[in-house]
DNA sequence: GGGCCTCGAGATCA
DNA sequence: CTCGAGGCCC
């Protein structure tokens, strides 16, 4: 055989088993028995030995095993994947529906439905047709790379059967393990003596983040495709709807249950049918998820903070479960916050074995009348906490017990209080608590404020225990000497630790005032500080005044950090730290974008400028984009073919821009260096985050 | 909050 | 082999 008789050997088989995979995983409707495919498949592999220079990225034989990787890297996502916002109740289903009615001014609002699966978000990328990559969703900017992990999956086709694949394509959908290969899964598990997995979520969240291949090649894995990320060189297309369609073509597997459905009362009857259905599908769902179809309403509803206004996830109720109160407890948080705790008879709820509850407050105790020794309903939601819903009174044993909230903190003994109008009791003792103390180490040290490597709960405990640590500073007077002889921490753990610690002076402003932890200031929080102030003395003597004159900073916060610096002993203990060497630069103070705190509403087609594009562009001005013009709208950027927000603009005497008039008024700065020779005093800081465009599907 | 994976390193046993 | 820590997912 020649090479190219062998090459095109190859092409046909790599094409036909392609075909069956389709049919056996995507349309679950086999083509041809399993000894068939096997022989298929075995001349292929025959093929490829005989031919290596001919295996190609898209083979069937490229789906099992691979390389181990070392670690994953991480992937930008070219598009945000974010999160929807859930709606349990019908009140919160119908308010969904009036601001989408609103924010478009219809009467009725055409949605896409389909069911909500219960497993990871991912995104695949093909580039000229050949699947090259696929991430998971991380924080919704920066997910992981799973490639090698999703080439196992047979479901996710390894090339689109296209003459003329776009340039490229993200398809979003979901990984999940089926109800009945995750039995299957755990029987093997079982008969193999090894640890059994929670549910069908968790086993292929576990099967995605193995590093070997091999591995997750032996799960059995599925996938469902729900919507488009970015794209380059792919058909128009206008719909929710028509892009399911168009995937569905790609041979993308896509729930046959989806279906388009006309206002909210279409909704109500899409969630009671998927409900009624939920207990006999293959799969896990947690609820439905209703999406505006239209892409151009989409866009004209835009988004709310990290969600789409023009979708929402109507999630089902929580799973419950009945069990025992063993005992209730209570835990001494950060601030001292004293948090009853019930104590529980181990329950299996919502796919999880639940142990504990927390039970909020007093008042919460009190109202919901829960004894020890109570039996009580108890339950889970995805990923809501689990949480005691009701207690049941007639089954309350004879020597049950009320709960009493101690008066003194059951760590330190200080005098536990309650202000007036407060829910909750609070330890008097401060830092000499060892409960607060603990915790105030180890949110110093943790990763988004010092990260301190290797400085965990266990460590923190018995350096707490020892003495060895009383207040923040003496984190960097800690010696490989001292830390060694702890438990689990011999010379090699020691000195890494110590490591970390030194590593951890080299700060940054925001981590530092974070770490600090401060009532009230969490990252968000430290941040504006940090810019608005520049360096830590300036905050230091800041009066309220001057701190509520930060964004989003109000009276609560502003005391809460007032009164923090007023302390002297929290002064004396910063100047300890910054004089056994922790530092920071200070931040040069942001200059204003041109358009802070303005809002602009973009119609039409720009003439270059893409209406991404021109909303990126506008936001790094510090300007808003809003979907729909009003009194507050300051400018409107119309394109070609504006329709009626142009209109409406004139009606309300709203300035008016074109392209170029947009892009003037985003580069005074440069027109003013140019013509007078002055450097722009434009300082860039760093963004946390990259600026990127929400998902527009 | 709970479950999963991975890694390094300490603990244990032959 | 086991534990602690870190990371990630919902």
């Amino acid at each position: 055989m020649s090479v190219n008789e062998a090459a095109n050997a190859l092409q046909q088989l790599k094409q036909r088993i392609a075909e069956y995979d389709y049919h056996y995983y995507v349309l679950d409707d086999p083509l041809v028995s399993d000894a068939e495919y096997d022989g298929l498949y075995r001349a292929l592999v025959q093929l490829e030995t005989a031919y290596p220079a001919l295996i190609t990225p898209d083979s069937p034989s490229q789906r099992v095993g691979g390389q181990a990787l070392g670690a994953f890297d991480s992937v930008q996502h070219r598009q945000a994947m974010l999160s929807l916002n859930n709606a349990f109740a019908d009140e919160e289903l119908e308010a969904f529906d009036r601001r989408v009615r609103e924010g478009l001014g219809e009467a009725e609002v055409i949605y896409a439905v389909e069911p909500k699966f219960d497993g990871l978000a991912i995104t695949l990328t093909y580039e000229h047709g050949l699947f090259v990559q696929g991430a998971t969703r991380g924080d919704g900017y920066t997910g992981e790379n799973v490639t090698h992990n999703l080439n196992t999956i047979r479901a996710i086709p390894a090339r689109l059967p296209l003459e003329h694949p776009p340039a490229l394509l993200e398809v979003r959908g979901e990984v999940l393990m089926l109800k009945k290969d995750f039995e299957k899964l755990n029987q093997q598990q079982a008969a193999a003596g090894a640890k059994l997995f929670a549910n069908p979520r968790n086993a292929a969240a576990g099967s995605l983040r193995q590093l070997d291949p091999n591995i997750t090649a032996r799960r059995p894995l599925h996938f469902f495709a729900y919507g488009l990320g970015a794209s380059e060189g792919a058909p128009e297309i206008h719909s929710h709807a028509a892009a399911m369609h168009y995937l569905a073509d790609l041979r993308f597997p896509v729930s046959a249950l989806r279906a388009v459905k006309q206002g909210v009362a279409g909704l109500r009857d899409y969630y009671a049918e998927i409900g009624a259905k939920r207990s006999q599908l293959p799969f896990d769902i947690d609820g439905v998820v209703y999406k505006v179809n239209q892409f151009e309403q989409q866009q004209i509803l835009g988004f709310v903070s990290r969600a789409p206004r023009w979708a929402v996830a109507h999630k089902f109720p929580a799973e419950e479960a009945i069990t025992v109160v063993e005992d209730i407890t209570v835990q001494v948080g950060r601030t001292g916050a004293i948090t009853p705790v019930a104590r529980l008879k181990p329950v299996f709820v919502g796919g999880v074995t639940v142990t504990n509850a927390t039970l909020h407050n007093e008042d919460e105790l009190r109202r919901k009348d829960i004894h020890i020794g109570d039996t009580v309903v108890v339950r889970r939601a995805g990923d809501v906490i689990p949480e005691v819903v009701s207690a049941k009174p007639e089954l309350r044993p004879a020597n049950a017990r009320a709960f009493v909230m101690p008066t003194l903190c059951p760590e330190c003994g200080s005098h536990v209080v309650r202000g007036q109008d407060e829910a909750v009791a609070r330890c008097t003792g401060g830092l000499i608590c060892p409960a607060q103390r603990k915790q105030a180490i180890t949110h110093f040290a943790s990763r988004r404020a010092m990260d301190i490597e290797g400085l965990g709960e266990k460590l923190v405990d018995q350096l707490v225990a020892c003495n060895l640590v009383q207040h923040l500073d003496d984190v960097y007077r800690l010696s490989t000497d001292q830390l060694s002889g702890l438990e689990r921490m011999a010379e090699k753990s020691a000195q890494n630790v110590v490591d970390a610690i030194e590593a951890s002076k080299q700060a940054t402003l925001p981590r530092f005032i974070y770490a600090l932890g401060i009532r009230n200031v969490g990252e968000a929080t430290a941040k504006d500080l940090a810019q608005h102030f520049g360096s830590l003395e300036a905050l230091i003597g800041a009066d309220i005044q001057a701190l509520l004159l930060v964004n989003d900073v109000g009276p609560v916060v502003a005391e809460a950090v007032y009164q923090f610096f007023q302390e002297n002993h929290n002064r004396e203990v910063i100047a300890a730290m910054r004089a056994l060497g922790v530092q920071w630069p200070d931040i040069v103070k942001k200059v204003q974008g041109i358009l802070q705190g303005k809002t602009l509403v973009l119609t039409g087609t720009l003439p270059t400028l893409k209406r991404d594009e021109a909303q990126a562009m506008i936001e790094a001005a510090g300007g808003k984009v809003s979907g729909s013009v009003s009194a507050k709208t300051s400018y409107v950027v119309a394109g070609a073919e504006a329709g009626s927000k142009l209109e409406k603009a004139q009606l309300l005497n709203i300035p008016i821009l074109d392209e170029a008039g947009l892009l003037a008024l985003l580069q005074p700065e440069e027109a003013l260096a140019v013509t007078h020779g002055i450097e722009a005093a434009v300082v860039t800081i760093t963004p946390e985050s990259p600026s990127q465009q929400p998902d527009l599907f």
